[in-house]
RNA sequence: GCCCCGGUGGUCUAGCGGUCUAUGAUCUCGGCCUGUCGAGCCGAGUGCUCGGGUUCGAAUCCCGACCGGGGCGCCA
């Protein structure tokens, strides 16, 4: 049998008189006695399928028992009629149920009444058929294949690294442990080590779209336990500079291609995107505290900014024009071990952060090489150079100077699109509470 | 992990010591209706998160657990 009529686009272009077959979802039945209306939820909308009593009784019994959110193959003539939403309507001939719909439903499609999210998110799959739900889906994947594309067209090469580990990487977030055949492995917290590896092979520009996993009992609207974080590692370079501009360059290539291409879905969502003009602002950190100091925020030198520091900071921004910009040469105390500190003032360096809308989207730098140094860093803090042999021997036998970032996808998505909550930009998200579905 | 707030039918809510045989909506079921499109009208159905305690009496007050919302820390 041949696949239904999936679209409404694709029933709108089947001729007027001719017969059709759709396949969707049951999102609503009027049974006004003698005539009745079943709207059938496509890909990417509802048609209204049209039965009358005296024309077929038996069928118009069928119709208008189905319960809500069944999956219906529904086959019948075209008409057109201007009572009909788009003008025409499926004068049904037979109906097959696929899959009949449990009743009640824990989530309503189409109901008046709202649901929490945590009742939403017991019940995904339902919650996901809502149109603007979707959306955020469809703006997504759009927004990861625009990343993707940039960076093709920039030579990068699109790599995977092990998402399990015998050793933690930077030290700090905490790693979700499991077993491995009798050994202790970890879940990969940041690809960070291994794509600067990669830089040692000749593999000069690589990125990676993956999952990562932190411990972390984060309890905010920005943080879950596993996430997708779009790395790049770029070698050659001659500073900073060049990772900042690739990576502004990028970001802004792909809002422009989101707002062209996903413009049915920004305004089911209610969105307009910005683009950010290029270049984004540099804000160095010592310049960061300045500003915050006007505004009155008691900070210190050396101190890492907070939550509200880091929105004073995007509120002051914005006032000027700018949503998106970078904090750069951050203090060498507060970064890890892998960043390369300033020769002149070596007590910052080069490293960065991308802000977006009072948030941290990204972050950065140039790495330190330079194998003796890398390991007199790990030594300053604090950690075992021995638990990063098999890293350390990628720069034991020659590695380019090089650089990168990594990238919030979940926290670029939410945003973008001005969601509330990080979690609503991610298909299944997972916190600490959160394991199913 | 810390601070603040909350958990009432499937869903979302009102009630916050007796007047609760718990409000309204939505939903589900049944009935009426030939152009609905937030369909309408009539009728019915389903509930106080769990465990202790206070009290003559607890949805309501107290304690704990679990879960949720917001903020902080941390970061993507």
């Amino acid at each position: 049998m041949a696949p239904p009529v999936r679209t409404v686009q694709e029933f709108l272009s089947a001729p007027v008189d001719g017969s059709v077959v759709l396949g969707g979802w049951v999102e609503d039945v009027r049974n006004l006695g003698s005539i009745a209306f079943v709207l059938v939820r496509l890909c990417d909308g509802t048609v209204q399928v049209t039965a009358k009593k005296k024309s077929n009784e038996a069928l118009f019994l069928q119709l208008t028992k189905l319960s809500r959110e069944s999956v219906v193959r529904v086959a019948g003539n075209v008409v057109s009629n201007r009572e009909a939403r788009q003008g025409r309507e499926l004068q049904p001939v037979r109906i097959d149920v696929l899959a009949a719909a449990a009743a009640p439903l824990p989530l309503g499609v189409v109901d008046k009444v709202g649901a929490e999210f945590d009742t939403r998110l017991d019940n995904r799959t339902i919650d996901l058929r809502k149109p603007a739900t979707q959306a955020i889906f469809r703006v997504r994947s759009l927004l990861e294949g625009a990343l993707r594309g940039e960076l093709h067209r920039r030579g990068f090469m699109e790599v995977h690294t092990p998402k399990l580990a015998g050793a933690g990487a930077e030290g700090g977030a905490t790693l979700f442990q499991t077993d491995y055949f009798g050994r202790r492995a970890y879940l990969a917290q940041s690809p960070q080590l291994y794509k600067q590896m990669l830089m040692a092979t000749g593999f000069d520009r690589v990125f990676e779209i993956a999952p990562a996993f932190r411990a972390e009992p984060s309890d905010t609207v920005r943080h879950v336990t596993e996430f997708v974080s779009f790395d790049g590692e770029v070698s050659w370079i001659e500073d900073q500079e060049d990772i900042l501009r690739i990576i502004e360059e990028i970001v802004v290539g792909a809002f422009a291609s989101v707002r062209e291409g996903a413009k049915e879905a920004l305004t089911s969502l209610g969105v307009e995107i910005r683009v950010p003009s290029l270049p984004i602002p540099r804000v160095p950190y010592v310049e960061a505290l300045e500003r915050l100091r006007e505004r009155g925020k008691r900070i210190r030198d050396g101190d890492d900014i907070d939550t509200e520091g880091e929105k004073a900071l995007g509120q002051s921004m914005a006032e000027k024009g700018h949503e998106m910009f970078f904090i750069t040469e951050y203090p060498t105390a507060i970064k890890p071990f892998y960043v390369m500190a300033n020769p002149e003032e070596p007590e910052y360096s080069y490293s960065f952060d991308l802000e977006y809308r009072g948030d941290e989207m990204a972050s950065g730098g140039q790495r330190e090489h330079r194998y003796d140094v890398l390991l007199e860093n790990l030594k300053t803090k604090g950690l075992d150079p021995a638990g990063f042999e098999f890293y350390l021997s990628a720069f034991r036998y020659g590695i380019p100077p090089h650089g990168g970032w990594g990238l919030g996808v979940d926290r670029l998505v939410q945003r973008l699109l001005a969601l509330p909550n990080i979690r609503e930009a991610i298909l299944f998200p997972r916190d600490r509470n959160r394991l199913q579905p």
